[in-house]
DNA sequence: CGTTTTTGACCAGCGC
DNA sequence: GCGCTGGTCAAAAACG
C-alpha cells in the first residue's frame, strides 16, 4: 500500500489532517497495512502493537491464511483507491468491531518475523492484473470465477452491521468442507450497481466472518435505506419451526446445527443488520429517549453521515461567497 | 404495493 | 467428457 497522502476535511473538527496523524503511534504503516485488525479504531494500543497476530485474536492468523488461501485462492490482487480508502476509512466507521482486511495488493502484504519463506510465497501467490480483473466481471453473465475483483474482510461482527450500503440478499450455498453456508448480496441501492458481498463464518472462528467484497459501487451513498418493506420479518417467532431453529443459533452466535437443511441458516450478519433498522424505525418513532446519541447509532446513521455532506456543501458555498467578495 | 428473503434450478469453471 | 462445486437467477412467500 501507499503512503497515505490522504487529507480528511472534517467540518466539524474545522481542520485537515492525514490519516497516518489520526491513527497516533503507527511507526510503519505500510508495513501493516494489511493485517490489521482492532477492538477499537481509536485505541493506540491496539495500532502501535507491531505483532499482526495481535490484531486477530481470538483467532489464529495461520489458521484463517490457511482457510483464506483455500477459500479465496485468487482475491488477492492490485487494490484501487477506493479500496484503500475503504479500508482505510472502515475501522474508524466500525469502532465496536474486531476485524481484518486481508486483501488486496499482494505487493502490500506484510508478514510477521516469524512466518517462513514458504508463508509468504503462499500468501502473496496469484497476483492479478487489475484492468483484467475489473474488466471481467462487466462481460459474461457467467464468467465470475476467474478475474474479479475481490476484497476479502474479516470481522467480529456484535450487532453492527459491516457498511452503511443496502444489500439485498439474492443467494445461499452450503459451501463444501464448512458448516455454514455463504450468503450472497448484491447492492439494492442502484439498479446498475454491480457492486456485491459474500458473508460467511470463519472455519476457525465461527464468530470471525469472512466478508468478500465483489466490485464496487458505481454510485455514492444512499441518501436513505430502500423501503423497509420486507427486512423486519418475524425471525425470532417460534410459530414456523425452521425460522426458529436457525435463527436461534444465529442469534447467539453459535454454529449452525450440523444437519445441511439447518445449516442453512441466516447469517448473524444479516441479523445485525436487520437489528439496526429495527433500531432506527424505533428512534424515529421514540424521538430520542435518550439526551444524546451514543458513537453506535452516529455511526450506523444514515442522517448522520449524510449531515457531514450537507455541511460540507454548506461550508463551501460559504467559502465560494467569501471568496467572492474579497 | 414495493421491497426483501428463501430456495430450487440453472449455468459455468475447474479438476480429473 | 464428466462430475463436482460455486455463483446467479427467478418465482414464491413474507413483511411493513
Amino acid at each position: 500500500m501507499s503512503s497515505l497522502p490522504v487529507q480528511i476535511s472534517n467540518p466539524l473538527l474545522d481542520n485537515h489532517f492525514s490519516m497516518s496523524e489520526y491513527f497516533t503511534g503507527i511507526a510503519d504503516w505500510d508495513s501493516q497495512a494489511v493485517a490489521r485488525s482492532c477492538t477499537n479504531a481509536f485505541s493506540a494500543t491496539t495500532f502501535t502493537d507491531n505483532n499482526p497476530q495481535a490484531y486477530l485474536a481470538p483467532m489464529t492468523i495461520q489458521q484463517d491464511h490457511d482457510f483464506l488461501l483455500n477459500t479465496f485462492p485468487d482475491l488477492f490482487e492490485t487494490p484501487t483507491v477506493l479500496d484503500e480508502l475503504d479500508q482505510l476509512f472502515y475501522p474508524m466507521f466500525n469502532p465496536l468491531d474486531q476485524q481484518t482486511i486481508l486483501s488486496s495488493s499482494s505487493s502490500s502484504i506484510s508478514f510477521s518475523k516469524g512466518e517462513t519463506e514458504q508463508e509468504k510465497e503462499a500468501f502473496t501467490r496469484s497476483p492479478r492484473v487489475v484492468a483484467a480483473a475489473t474488466t471481467a466481471h462487466h462481460e459474461v453473465k457467467y464468467k465470475r470465477r476467474k478475474n474479479q475483483h475481490k476484497r476479502v474482510v474479516l470481522q467480529v461482527t456484535e450487532g453492527v452491521s459491516s457498511d452503511t450500503w443496502a444489500w439485498r440478499k439474492y443467494g445461499q450455498k452450503p459451501i463444501k468442507g464448512s458448516p455454514y453456508p455463504r450468503s450472497y448480496y448484491r447492492c439494492s441501492s442502484s439498479k446498475g450497481c454491480l457492486a456485491r458481498k459474500q458473508v460467511e463464518r470463519s472455519l476457525s472462528d465461527p464468530e470471525m466472518f469472512v466478508i468478500t467484497y465483489t466490485a464496487e459501487h458505481c454510485h455514492d451513498h444512499p441518501t436513505r435505506r430502500n423501503s423497509l418493506a420486507g427486512t423486519t420479518r418475524h425471525k425470532f417467532s417460534t410459530s414456523t419451526p425452521k425460522i426458529s431453529s436457525t435463527t436461534a443459533a444465529a442469534n447467539h452466535n453459535m454454529p449452525s446445527p450440523p444437519s445441511p437443511s439447518l445449516a442453512l441458516a441466516t447469517t448473524e450478519e444479516e441479523l445485525s443488520r436487520q437489528r439496526i433498522l429495527k433500531k432506527e424505525n424505533r428512534e424515529e418513532e421514540e424521538e430520542d429517549e435518550h439526551n444524546g446519541l451514543d458513537i453506535y447509532d452516529m455511526i450506523l446513521n444514515d442522517d448522520f453521515l449524510m449531515g457531514f455532506d450537507e455541511l460540507d456543501r454548506l461550508t463551501f458555498g460559504l467559502q465560494e461567497a467569501y471568496n467572492g467578495d474579497l
